[in-house]
DNA sequence: CGATGACATCGACATCTGTCAATATTTACG
DNA sequence: CGTAAATATTGACAGATGTCGATGTCATCG
């Protein structure tokens, strides 16, 4: 009961608006998309997310990545929450453990909108 | 005195790692990228950014900045500056106008990182 | 020089955010 | 069923953040 995140898919979100470079976001494509770069702007999020990203079959699971902080279990799940809520984790409980995967996506898409790269 | 902004340059402070799905990032790393994401991640300053890099030139005078946005003066400027000190926007003085341009290599650098592209 | 206009800085305030300890929830295993 | 292990949720708190009005700084124009 905590629904609270009317963010859309993702990918569909940030789809929606021309590169940076190309020509001025709208007040509602920003406040769109501020949110999913707001999830990745910190140290510990974007450590999780190249975890994630990176590891070996696309996915990490939770007893992973708490060892690789020293931060708190509670912490970690709090951080994964606010990655899964942006849409940029998607999760899978299996058993006992909980399984999260990268929606890449969402990164390529996020960093169209980013990149200059289009000319 | 509040250079309080030891952030390299913004370039090179991206250029460090291997987009997000390579390999993880190590703490060090994560501290120095997550500024230039947190310098984007809010609904103004990705519009500012977009206003900018944009426009006409490439460059924006903060007199036309401030006409986009619902928001005091000092606020549009409490934006550039952030912008500015993560190392995402430019400022030149000219006369009595303060021109602003995208550093867009920072932009397609982080871009980079944060997409999947690279396969 | 004095006034005006463009922009930055300061100080204050309400809100948001990251962190933790404590606790709840869920699943597996005897 | 009772216990243990993995993860999530809650509540609290210090510190960061976005915003504003007031004021400062600096270049330009009479």
């Amino acid at each position: 009961m905590s629904k609270s995140l009317p963010v859309l898919d993702p990918v569909a979100t940030v789809a929606c608006c021309a590169p940076l470079a190309r020509e001025p976001l709208t007040a509602g494509q920003a406040d769109q998309v501020a949110p999913l770069l707001k999830a990745l702007a910190d140290p510990v999020r974007l450590r999780l997310m190249s975890l994630v990203a990176s590891h070996e079959g696309g996915e990490a699971c939770v007893c992973d990545l708490n060892d690789a902080f020293d931060l708190s279990q509670p912490t970690i799940s709090h951080h994964l929450k606010v990655l899964h809520d942006a849409g940029l984790l998607e999760r899978e409980k299996r058993g006992v453990w909980v399984y999260y995967r990268a929606h890449t996506e969402a990164l390529t898409t996020l960093a169209a909108l980013i990149g200059t790269t289009a000319r």
